[in-house]
DNA sequence: ATTAGCACTTAAAGGTAATAGGTGCTAAAG
DNA sequence: CTTTAGCACCTATTACCTTTAAGTGCTAAT
């Protein structure tokens, strides 16, 4: 590809994203200081190389999903956020006292918001956390609470009803058992340590140890099912995309946004760079975009990803999730 | 309205909730044995009287609002579940593992599976929730969780890190004081005697008062805060009904419903009877009728709505609700 | 290598007519 | 007084045709 098919290509998916019409060799002819016969042959060229696409014999082109990945990876260009969603967005990371989970859901409120796009986050517990401490609450004698807490400053409770036969003392003695034992174990091997090397222990010390090992394998059950943390914010955003004019597309989609099972296709990233999966690419529908980065923060890591048609203002996306990226290294994990 | 007229009003209304189109005056000779000339000098009296419209002067009889309110408190006859849905909601009610957010959930999952429509639950923690203890426990030097139980058996806990200066022990001591004072009191009003009963008295024991005050209160926080859960399920099914089939329609039909604000709007049943509101009564929408019924389980209580097209189901969702009604009554505050 | 010119293609827009499904009203029948 | 047949009338929907706008590919000349 020389260098005046690659400017074209550049015009012609930048064009398209934004007028989302098929593009015409005429409105191309001012710009490169020549005819429409030219640049005719010039896309004739780029079609037969696989990155232009027609509707019909003869319409304009649009960017194939090939064409879409030239440019994203070769000719987009960075792009700067305006002042107003700057703006947006510092205010997000000014506020200080967010928890965890509502400040990444709020990032979501917002990138959806400046982009017009959806935007969705798969989050899970870190693996960096272990077990800090577990404490046993009693409410009243039948009663109890057991909170568990993570270093990273994840904690949970979990409330029981503990048989009257049970004496709440031989559960607190368990506790402390586990407390000596499993303390600085990985989360997500508390279970599997749980089962092998404190349940031998416990048969011996407890009578019903099987009612007491189930209270507190309860306890770490937050943690231990793969706590999936999924959210989809903005789902009628993509219906301001013109490409969503019709019924079926629309039902389509807003379908597939709600069913978490394949929302959940989209998976998660294995780096923190910004990856851009167009089309057939994104694993989750053919006409949209998936743009992914990581996240991770107090405790909890996971994956921000941002849903548009695929013919997205990948510089403007590209540059919210650099920011975005940015505030979440200094917040550090 | 005579007998004759009541029975063609609930022809009409019923016979629309299929077919989904104008109800003409030949299709109802039959039934009503008599000519469709009789049957139009009827719908002519029904239309004046208001139970009746028209899309245009030649186009057959759509119910009116005022016809389908009618309709369900005159005409419409209880119904049975069938055997499939029943099942579904068997299903439900025997599994007792579930918390109470996701009982809650899991029912608006089938009913919005089994009807067809949109299922909305608004839900708060019931002012029965008395303060049963508050718990302070020590992370390490810099770090403690405070953990809130309610009598009705919610457990909240809440995170902190306290300046350096502050003694740890103060923090206990204060948390002994509150025990001992609020122990008994409506959540809803810890929020007023934590500033006026506890607040003066701990001022004197506690020299830097306001940031441990400020702890207890962020504790008390998810209680405090008007801690409205909504949650809302199945906005895709209402695509399914054959009255979103144009793109604005739909699109301002989706934008409402991801919309909280607007959502809100629905607001809480005062009682525990099915409400039925229709259009325009429904203060969420206009092309819509919203069916609610109140549910108290487990220390929260809320309502639970059902939002389909005026031309719902009427029968069939009154059946569902009444059965989930049963259910929830049985298990109890 | 570029370009003017031309035949050709298609989607979209506009116009007209036919059809289907319905009404209201009048006058006759029951 | 109620019911009904009959008829003129209304409107949305559909189908069909034509025109227009936008664009292409190819050829031959520049």
């Amino acid at each position: 590809m020389d260098d005046r098919q690659k400017s074209l290509l550049k015009e012609i998916v930048e064009c398209y994203i934004k007028e989302v019409k098929p593009i015409g060799s005429k409105h191309l002819c001012d710009k490169f200081h020549c005819s429409s016969a030219t640049i005719r042959n010039e896309m004739a060229a780029l079609e037969k190389m696989g990155y232009l696409e027609k509707n019909h014999i003869s319409s304009g082109r649009i960017p194939s999903e090939a064409g879409y990945r030239y440019y994203v990876e070769h000719l987009m260009e960075p792009k700067e956020l305006n002042g107003e969603d700057m703006l947006k967005l510092q205010t997000l990371f000014s506020n200080k006292n967010l928890t965890v989970s509502d400040a990444i859901e709020k990032c979501l409120e917002i990138i959806s918001d400046i982009t017009n796009y959806t935007s969705i986050s798969l989050g899970e517990y870190s693996d960096e956390n272990v077990l800090r401490q577990i404490n046993i609450i009693p409410l009243d004698e039948e009663k109890l609470v057991a909170l568990v807490c993570t270093d990273k400053g994840i904690v949970k409770n979990k409330q029981f009803s503990i048989p009257t036969d049970i004496n709440m003392m031989e559960v607190v003695k368990i506790s402390e058992i586990i407390n000596k034992m499993l303390v600085g174990t990985p989360i997500s091997m508390v279970a599997e340590r749980l089962e092998y090397d404190v349940k031998p222990i416990i048969s011996k010390q407890v009578e019903q140890y099987e009612a007491v090992y189930g209270i507190f394998y309860d306890a770490f059950h937050d943690f231990i099912s793969n706590n999936e943390n999924i959210h989809v914010v903005g789902k009628s955003k993509m219906l301001n995309q013109p490409e969503y004019s019709e019924p079926a597309e629309i039902k389509r989609l807003i379908s597939k946004l709600e069913d978490e099972e394949q929302v959940r296709k989209i998976e998660k990233n294995d780096n923190r760079d910004i990856s851009i999966y167009i089309g057939s690419e994104s694993n989750f529908d053919d006409n949209v975009t998936v743009v992914k980065t990581n996240y991770s923060l107090g405790g909890e890591e996971g994956t921000i990803a941002i849903i548009g048609p695929k013919r997205m203002e990948y510089g403007r996306v590209v540059a919210v999730l650099n920011i975005l990226n940015k505030w979440l290294e200094e917040k550090g994990d």
